[in-house]
RNA sequence: GGCUCCGUAGUACAAUGGAUAGUAUAUGGGUUUCCGGUACCUAGGAUCCAGGUUCGAUUCCUGGCGGAGCUACCA
């Protein structure tokens, strides 16, 4: 049982003793704030109600109670209203040692649970960009923190490899691509189709612009133009399996799995199993007729599906179109389906998708739900602000798109001209330093996009990421590979022998910092949130280094001071490696 | 227009309804007999506006102002 709980079950004894009552409000318990002498506060004012005496009485006969009956309660203050505990020095460094000794401090065996986590999920029509990053940071992060408390997770990703945008790069590369393969141009898979992609749009830009000038409407000239029709065409060709498109599609899908693969590789991420929008929408349309029967959708005249949302508040929803080919909507309902028929055992499927889809997944699940599958209830959409550059929007017409790929490596190239300035790695060989600047500039961009509460939308500046001063994750690593030269020094950690007498304020703030670590693992898998394990991270950080510039570690006088700092600093090493990894950071021993 | 989300120092981010609203960056002033100065210490600077609920509101409610997203037979 963790400190908070058996400070509050005394306190739930002590207020049973003092005022025979069994019924109280729930307790509120925190941490004391630094400016009061104290470690944990009791707010009184909710018990106010039971104890029929003003804040100050009630604190003051709760605190003198804790104070006799309980060991390791070793005073309490009062400020208004404010009941402030204070632990004996004692218990922190049992609780250090107890630290020290644990195998995987602060994660959970086994909870039992299995969860899905869907994450990445792109087009493939062109290569990942800084809000592909956002999301695979997220969801490969969440899927640690998930498994650090204790439960199964599959990670999962649906790749939507069909529809009319597939066939508009498809298209383009026919007509202008002159036989241009990865091999020949020298261009990575992903980049290559995206190339065609945009031509694609500047040509069928050009069209427009001709057929306007011919006299059509723009809204004629944009449905009109022929290189949309022809595109159009194609999508029918494909559904129809026309070998020649087939092939096409096969191929120009290959050189971006090919890309994605590099790419995921580069990001540190990875998957259990994977979708393919072209084998699940087959499978939604199959319950788009089910349902149709059930009465859950009705049908239009002109022949699409549609559901009637209005009595949940929401509004008419299609799920089929009219020539009867599928939507996003219908695919996500056989993709569903299909991973619960899949693995029948999860409790939990989440979906790490923008907030710009809020409306659909709300639609989503509730469809699923109308159709009666009990397991909709336990489907999440794990919504996540949209990433903001300082000047604006990222467009990929105006050529403001931050390409994943490039960003990484200008990252990377950063940490190695750091690194070559500080110089502490000069001595090792080409190889260990580029690994050094991959794992220093993958771990500022994934910490700089982590770092903030997925929920929120974030702002980012692709100079500010760079600095590797302040709340980022090359201070981090740094304090890690201080800590290692420190270990190196020592020859070893060794069994602490210090008197609990001896104990400094820094040495006690650290343990105290160390003991909340399982808390915040799990609130961290509770929010869905990385931004927990980095702030925590950063604040230990923190802590340690003024406790680093404050007390010399090799102290040639007291040989058990060195040893429990060495000790100290060991155990702070690995809550920031375990926490990093978390993130899907990695420190290094030296940098 | 309708629906949803968001407004915290110059900027970027924190704060289960709790105490004097934290941190970084930028700006100013400091720290080397010592273990890695990518560090540490220190100063100034903020809750969009108006009401309401509450012992107590950055947090909850209402209205305004400002921003973003959704509102496609797109994904």
């Amino acid at each position: 049982m963790n400190i908070e709980n058996k400070i509050t079950e005394y306190v739930a004894q002590v207020l049973v003793r003092l005022f025979g009552e069994q019924d109280f409000p729930e307790m509120q318990l925190q941490k004391t704030r630094k400016e009061f002498t104290g470690d944990y506060t009791l707010n009184v004012f909710p018990l106010l109600k039971i104890t029929r005496k003003n804040p100050m009485e009630t604190a003051g006969m709760i605190g003198e109670e804790m104070v006799k009956t309980v060991d390791f309660i070793e005073s309490y203050e009062i400020v208004k209203g404010f009941l402030n505990l204070k632990i004996t020095d004692a218990y922190w460094l049992d609780a250090f040692k107890e630290i020290s000794s644990t195998e995987n401090f602060g994660f959970v065996k086994d909870s039992g649970k299995t969860v899905m986590v869907e994450y990445s999920s792109p087009n493939t029509n062109k290569p990942l960009h800084l809000g592909h990053l956002r999301n695979n940071f997220l969801g490969y992060s969440v899927a640690e923190i998930l498994k650090a408390n204790g439960h199964k997770v599959i990670k999962t990703q649906i790749i939507n490899d069909r529809g009319i945008h597939i066939c508009k790069s498809m298209l383009a590369w026919q007509l202008f691509g002159d036989g241009e393969t990865p091999e020949s141009s020298g261009i990575k898979g992903d980049h290559l189709v995206g190339k065609y992609y945009v031509k694609f749009d500047q040509e069928y830009k050009k069209e427009i612009a001709d057929q306007m000038a011919a006299g059509k409407t723009e809204e004629e000239a944009k449905k009109e133009a022929p290189i949309l029709l022809s595109a159009q065409a194609m999508l029918k060709q494909w559904e129809a399996k026309e070998p020649e498109v087939y092939a096409l599609w096969e191929k120009m899908n290959q050189w971006c799995y090919d890309g994605f693969g590099t790419t995921y590789k580069s990001m540190g991420v990875d998957f259990d199993t994977l979708y393919y929008e072209s084998e699940t929408y087959l499978y939604g349309k199959d319950f788009v007729s089910e349902g149709l029967e059930k009465g859950v959708f009705y049908k239009k005249e002109d022949g699409s599906v549609w559901i009637d949302l209005t009595e949940d508040g929401l509004d008419h929803k299609l799920v089929l179109r009219s020539d009867g080919t599928a939507v996003y909507m219908t695919q996500d309902i056989g993709t569903a389906i299909q991973r619960y028929k899949d693995y029948p055992d999860i409790n939990q499927l989440i979906y790490t998708v923008g907030n710009e889809q809020d409306y659909h997944f709300k639609v989503l699940f509730l469809i699923l739900n109308k159709l009666g599958f009990e397991w909709a209830k336990e489907c999440y959409h794990l919504s996540y602000g949209m990433v903001e550059l300082p000047h604006g929007k990222m467009k990929s017409r105006e050529g403001t798109v931050v390409d994943a790929d490039d960003l990484m490596q200008g990252m990377v190239d950063d940490a190695q001209k750091a690194s070559e300035l500080h110089g502490h790695v000069s001595d090792q060989t080409e190889e260990e330093q580029a690994a050094l600047a991959d794992m220093v500039g993958k771990g500022a961009l994934k910490y700089f996009i982590l770092k903030v509460d997925p929920k929120k939308k974030m702002m980012f500046d692709p100079s500010a990421s760079i600095d590797l001063n302040g709340n980022t994750g090359p201070f981090i690593q740094y304090a890690h590979a201080r800590i290692q030269s420190i270990i190196r020094r020592a020859e070893g950690v060794h069994p602490v022998t210090m008197e609990a007498s001896e104990l400094s304020d820094k040495e006690l703030e650290l343990i105290k910092m160390l003991n909340d670590y399982p808390t915040i693992v799990k609130e961290a898998g509770l929010n869905f949130s990385p931004a927990n394990i980095a702030n925590y991270v950063y604040d230990l950080v923190k802590q340690y280094n003024s406790f680093y510039q404050s007390s010399p570690i090799f102290n040639d006088e007291n040989e058990a001071q060195t040893q429990f700092r060495v000790s100290l600093s060991a155990e702070v090493g690995k809550v920031i490696k375990s926490g990093m990894r978390l993130l899907g950071v990695q420190v290094p021993n030296r940098m």
